[in-house]
RNA sequence: GUCUCCAUCGUCUAGAGGCCUAGGACACCGGGUUUUCAUCCCGGCAACACGGGUUCGACUCCCGUUGGAGAUGCCA
């Protein structure tokens, strides 16, 4: 049995659909699981939609992903070029190779418009130009005159093949459209270019979408054609957006970020990201659910591949990640979050480290952050019915009469830490013999002017500072004898 | 419209005829721990789309219905 090679053939759009990363992705593992190859292409077959840098979007994604190609155009193989821009005359040699045997014909049809689309289709199924003369149609195109080729399909014959997921397949071929093999501008169609290259690049598992399905007779009866070994499909199901109304369809942007950027981006983390879709239409069999890249290439089979199309879940994606964010340690944390924390060139910047391990377990996604610590940089307004906790049994009023007392202890503190803050509270407490949630919440308010916040008062006050701490209180003490 | 595919909790899934009074995870709801919140722990809610077969026995096999998705581009 021959070396097992997969490929990732994106098309520099200039972003990474997490659909087709997730492509990559098992394209990568059976390569990985099989000890064989990873080889990245790159489609750009189509001029309109050139994109600068997109490629170098591809390499990025790619790396932060994690998953290395053993060949691509920055690392040639011996099957290069890994552009399929650079390749262009091999395709038209190849198509009119398929012209000369009977399997393609030059097609001098306009393009169609998208205004009629309907009847253009059928047209384009039955097009005039697959009976021409061959010899009249040569001399056309040796004219000059504008073409493209068509693939010529045997519509009285039924098609089959097995797909290592969904297994047999049949279609008839009459179903199937003269597809354009190569466009008028010289360059080969996606289906075209695919088959040339995975045959040329010794492709042997086709890793793609199963939104490819119903077209693959097309691939084979190329690869017949040409007398190619057809290789083995691993059509993948497809990822799913569930829209406000409940309706699902292909994941697009209207569903929410599906690009890999954008989702770093959001404060996801890249091993969050790559873990999450792996487990999306693939299972390890187990209730396993957290995997490093290593462990998924161990623990992968193509038998554990669904079939059904898999809603893409933000809200489990949220959960794993905040499983990586708890994973990391406190300073990897503290580095990761400090470009989402809005604290740069403010008072907290040197408190970083302090605040970082108080939102360590309390962030599942980075941006969640500036929010968490705004009270931090200007105390928020508040209510004094903030005052009123049911348990700790702290209220307005007797807010009003514990503070200034509180406030006196606190200021004759002189070691200014969240461990001495917090006995003086829980001395005044013990006193006074109330609940040490009291004091705690009554401070809490005070100087935070929130319900909720990352870490008690202790610690709040500590990254506050004496002074500001005591400000807040005083001001606290006015909003409550007012 | 036509063709193809799919069908287990709201979501991701386990289940390859008896192990299923269907397991796990997210979400959600309770309870406990905690100075708030969170973490953590414990518990709960919740599904085999429907109808026929086959079989001693069907979530698992077959057929149909219904529902959903994809394809039908000189896009990939």
């Amino acid at each position: 049995m021959s070396e097992v090679r997969t490929r990732f053939a994106p098309s520099p759009t200039g972003f990474m659909h997490v659909g087709n990363l997730r492509t990559a992705l098992y394209a990568w593992l059976l390569a990985r699981s099989e000890g064989g190859k990873f080889i990245l292409r790159i489609e750009d077959t189509d001029q309109a939609r050139y994109v600068a840098n997109a490629v170098e979007v591809i390499y990025a994604t790619l790396k932060s992903a994690g998953l290395d190609h053993d060949e691509g155009p920055d690392k040639d193989g011996g099957f290069g070029p890994y552009i399929q821009s650079e390749r262009k005359g091999l395709y038209r040699e190849y198509a009119e190779k398929l012209v000369n045997s009977g399997h393609a014909y030059y097609c001098f049809c306009d393009k169609c418009d998208e205004e009629s689309d309907d009847e253009i289709h059928e047209a384009s199924a039955l097009c005039p130009c697959a009976s021409l003369d061959s010899a009249e149609a040569a001399a056309r195109v040796a004219s000059g005159a504008a073409h493209v080729i068509r693939q010529r399909i045997d519509r009285s014959k039924v098609s089959s093949f097995t797909d290592a997921v969904f297994g047999e397949i049949q279609i008839e071929n009459k179903v199937l459209d003269d597809q354009i093999l190569l466009k008028q501008d010289n360059m080969p169609t996606y289906n075209f270019a695919n088959v040339v290259d995975d045959h040329l690049m010794n492709i042997t598992h086709v890793v793609r979408g199963s939104e490819y399905l119903s077209s693959t007779p097309k691939y084979n009866l190329l690869y017949e054609a040409f007398g190619w070994e057809i290789p083995t499909y691993v059509h993948l199901p497809l990822i799913m957006g569930k829209d406000a109304e409940g309706n699902v369809s292909k994941l697009s942007k209207r569903h929410g970020s599906v690009s890999f950027e954008n989702l770093t981006a959001e404060g996801y983390l890249p091993e969050a990201i790559v873990n999450y879709i792996a487990l999306l239409g693939w299972s390890p069999k187990s209730d396993r659910e957290i995997f490093t890249l290593a462990e998924l290439a161990e623990a992968f089979k193509i038998s554990g591949l669904n079939k059904s199309p898999a809603v893409f879940d933000y809200g489990k994606l949220r959960w794993m990640n905040s499983e990586y964010i708890k994973s990391l340690s406190p300073e990897k944390f503290a580095s990761a979050a400090l470009p989402f924390a809005g604290v740069s060139g403010t008072v907290l910047e040197s408190k970083w480290k302090k605040i970082a391990a108080l939102l360590h377990n309390r962030t599942e996604i980075f941006t969640e952050i500036p929010e968490k610590i705004a009270f931090l940089l200007n105390q928020p307004e508040y209510d004094v019915e903030l005052f009123n906790h049911k348990k700790s049994k702290s209220d307005p009023e007797n807010t009003r009469q514990d503070l200034p007392e509180l406030r006196d202890r606190l200021a004759n503190l002189n070691d200014w830490d969240a461990e001495n803050i917090s006995g003086v509270l829980s001395g005044f407490a013990a006193e006074k013999e109330i609940k040490a949630g009291r004091p705690m919440w009554q401070v809490r308010i005070a100087v935070s002017g929130c319900a909720v916040t990352p870490g008690g008062p202790g610690e709040i006050m500590e990254i506050l500072g004496k002074e500001e701490s005591l400000k807040r209180i005083d001001q606290a003490l006015k909003k409550l004898t007012a």
